[in-house]
DNA sequence: TAGATTGTTAATCGATTAACAATC
DNA sequence: TAGATTGTTAATCGATTAACAATC
């Protein structure tokens, strides 16, 4: 049953269960419904008791799931209950920005290098990481056991940082640059692009 | 036609065309098929032209798309061929950064004021831009016919800036607070929150 | 017990892909 | 003309939702 194949929409949707859960966990909330969770998230509750279903029977009929329980279990899904070492190429403002957020994740990703192409940024601070040049890439992200890299650059260089992190053996890639990357498939790839979220957003305008 | 209901995953796919054909119109490409460009975007060509049937034939038989005019036509569906002033509340490095791509955004859409709810803030200067007090935002976003609001700022404010937002009348939002936002049904929201997206690809390390 | 809510099957809905006549 | 490629219909595939027996 751990070989069933799980749609990319249900992974995409444990990191939103998983926030609202901790949320509700902060204040103290023991047990919740798929209908609660349904109603706050805009979702339907059988696609949520589906999506969590996949995985495993972590309810209880009559009751809903325990908040602090079903946490547990979806940040084992998403392999969040052990550190993975993140590295990140591009020390702009958003790689700077992405960085601070390091707090948030709660020391399960961690940002763990930083890197630059342009000279004059090398050794700059980001966030108590002295930022490094390209040349030291592939040595210090299997050193540090990186397993996750972003791109933060200009487009127009997104694919060669994409092909150094294939080639330091990164398995997965956080892609900010606006240009789709060309990977092996056993790395994956995730787009997050705000212009092109930004353009479509413009389609519904009046 | 026009009436035609035309999905998110439609309207998601166009600016990621877009980028394309403006590529290919800088290196001087005339005319591109659906064929070259599933290949470039990792998409299936059925799809492509049937994305774009939905709003036109905007392509010839045994030739393909003639580039500068498919541009002209996507550009138009996008509402990307007017001005579309653009706000953004939450001056940090994400704020920061996302002021600087004004240029990448090629005059059309525009980052015309920036707002901060903290005191320090206020003044401070980014692309050229005064950060101004919260107080200032329904009169500016009126005078500047502000239509696209940007939500940079902590989760634990981000729904009080939707409201402020709404108040103003802006039409869309793009969030990047990691926390999902209620605004009225009239008013589009899009989240653009990378932590949910690292989170969900950690589900594919191995 | 009665009420609530899960896990799951079946029904529905929608999106993607294949196929091909039309035609440049 | 022959080859290429569109626009579009039909087929397929996959995701969402409804419904409900099981059970806390």
């Amino acid at each position: 049953m751990k070989s069933l194949k799980i749609s990319e929409a249900v992974v995409r949707r444990l990191p939103i269960y998983l926030r609202f859960l901790n949320e509700l966990n902060m204040r103290n909330v023991q047990t919740v419904s798929s209908q609660d969770l349904g109603q706050k998230l805009e979702l339907n509750p059988a696609q949520i008791r589906k999506d969590l279903a996949y995985f495993g029977e972590f309810g209880k009929k009559g009751i809903g799931y325990d908040v602090v329980y079903l946490i547990e279990k979806i940040r084992q899904i998403l392999k969040l209950d052990q550190h993975i070492n993140v590295a990140l190429v591009g020390a702009g403002n958003l790689g700077r920005a992405l960085s601070n957020y390091n707090a948030y994740l709660r020391d399960n990703m961690k940002i763990v290098a930083v890197f630059d192409a342009v000279p004059d940024k090398i050794g700059a601070r980001i966030n108590n990481l002295a930022v490094q040049p390209m040349s030291e890439l592939i040595e210090t992200i299997h050193r540090l056991k990186v397993r996750i890299g972003i791109i933060t650059v200009p487009a127009g260089e997104a694919q060669n940082v994409a092909d150094e992190f294939v080639k330091a053996g990164v398995e997965a890639i956080l892609n900010f640059a606006p240009v789709i990357i060309k990977v092996p498939n056993e790395v994956r790839v995730h787009h997050a692009d705000f212009t092109t979220e930004l353009q479509s957003l413009a389609y519904y305008l009046d």
